[in-house]
Order: structure tokens, then C-alpha cells, then sequence
DNA sequence: TCACTATATTCTCATATAGTAATAAATCAA
DNA sequence: TTGATTTATTACTATATGAGAATATAGTGA
């Protein structure tokens, strides 16, 4: 069984750590994560998340390529659109967490700052 | 309360999306997160993990470099060495949680093999 | 069939990043 | 001080990636 220090982590081959990577990777652009927030709203087609993000349709679509690579993102045909939804409710708490730690962060920083506030 | 549709997400300004993206960025990098997971073991000095991980020590100390700016290892200094550690045990969490997004994905796929194994 | 629309793909360019080698800086021993 | 050791930094190269423009593809309707 465990014993008192931090129970020993499983083996990771190198080719999890790539695979693990390449989905961090996913998550690891701005105009990515402001899609998936754009979805966790609600399903929207490519061009209204092009319209909401402010970016390029060719841009939008190549990135939501990566989130549904990424397992991230499904599709389905509507007509001629492309209707766009969150595939995996992990990313979400993926982002909650990170936000969490980002928070964290923030807050001890602003109490550094608070300590010393001569800037 | 929650009425059924998702919870709306709170608004998310492009500087806090920025921020969110670099530490997602951090965990991005197969040697990182070997480093990492090697510091989940124990401390260790940065020889030390250019040694277990198989990598050169400038790429070490830079790789480093980038997680400590990222707020997940913190370091200290012990005679000539750097020890390393873990310094956000949400660092943890996440791994795990993309772990299991992986394992997920992964047999998934193995299932859909199984229905059609002619290859 | 012929436009029209929504999306995907390709091409190009600029930038970012991983890796390595060389070097600098800091610490310890003799 | 001199020399050895550990780490950080810099310079360089190769590769990856984001953004936009142009084009290709496919569905829709006249």
C-alpha cells in the first residue's frame, strides 16, 4: 500500500506525456479558450463563433480543428452549417481549475503588493 | 439556483483568456511534464532531473524557468544546487483530470476498433 | 444548371519555441 | 586565490504555429 510520502505517481511513457501534452496544447490559445467559452454558453455555428470572437472565419475554422483533434469540440452538418458544441464536460472543469489556480495566484500577489504598495 | 440550461459562464476579458492560455501553455511540453511528474515523487535538483529525464541541463534550467514562471514549481537554493519542487498542488489535479480525458478518448477508440477489427 | 452561402483548405509570412553549444555566474574545497 | 561544480543565460538553428488572403468544396434555392 501507500506508505507516508506523496503516493508514488504511475509510470508515464513518453508516448502518454506526448499525448497528454498535445491536449494542454489544445488548450494553450486565447482565441481556443474564448470559443469554448462561446460554447459552453451555447451551440453555435462556425460563422457566428467568427462573429462573436472577432476573428476570421479561416482562423475560427482552423482552430476549432484543434478542439475537435483535441476531443474537445464536436460537430454536426446543419444545412450548410457547421453547428459546433462541447464534446467532453471535462474541459470545463479543466478551465475551472485553472482558473482557480490563476486566482490563487492573483490574490497572493495582490497581497504581496499590498504589503509593500510604494508602486 | 441553476434552472436547467448550463450555468451561464461568467465573461472572460481576453487579458484573463491570455493569462489562462500561458499556464496551459506551461503544462504543454512533453519534457515539462515529465519534469514535473518527476517532481511529484520527490524534490529533486535540476542535475538531477536532467539526469532521469534524458535531457540536456540548459534545456532543463530553461524548461524550468518556464513552470516556475507559471507557478507550479518553486525552487531553493542548497549549496550549489537548485532543489525543485512542486509548488501548486493543483498541478496535480489537472494532470489527472487530463489523464482520464485521455484514458477516456483512448478506450473509446479501442471500442470502436473492437466492432471492426479488420485491421 | 447557375449563383449564393457557409465552411474547409491551402499558401504565405511573421513569430514563437525547443534543442544544443558555449559561456557566465555563483558556490564550495583545497 | 585557484580550480571544480552546478546552474542560468545567451546565441544560434530548425521547426511549429497563428493570422490573413485566396481558393476549393459542398449544400441551397432559383
Amino acid at each position: 500500500m501507500e506508505s507516508l510520502p506523496p503516493p508514488a505517481p504511475p509510470p508515464l511513457s513518453d508516448a502518454a506525456l506526448e499525448m497528454i501534452a498535445a491536449r494542454f496544447r489544445a488548450l494553450s490559445e486565447p482565441l481556443r479558450l474564448r470559443l469554448l467559452h462561446l460554447l459552453m454558453e451555447r451551440e453555435r455555428t462556425v460563422g457566428q463563433l467568427a462573429e462573436a470572437s472577432g476573428s476570421g472565419q479561416a482562423n475560427v475554422s482552423k482552430h476549432l480543428a484543434v478542439l475537435r483533434q483535441g476531443g474537445m469540440v464536436g460537430t454536426r452538418k446543419q444545412g450548410l452549417s457547421t453547428v459546433c458544441f462541447i464534446a467532453d464536460p471535462l474541459v470545463k472543469q479543466l478551465c475551472d481549475l485553472m482558473c482557480h489556480h490563476l486566482r490563487e495566484e492573483m490574490t497572493s500577489k495582490a497581497k504581496a503588493l499590498a504589503f509593500d504598495p510604494r508602486i
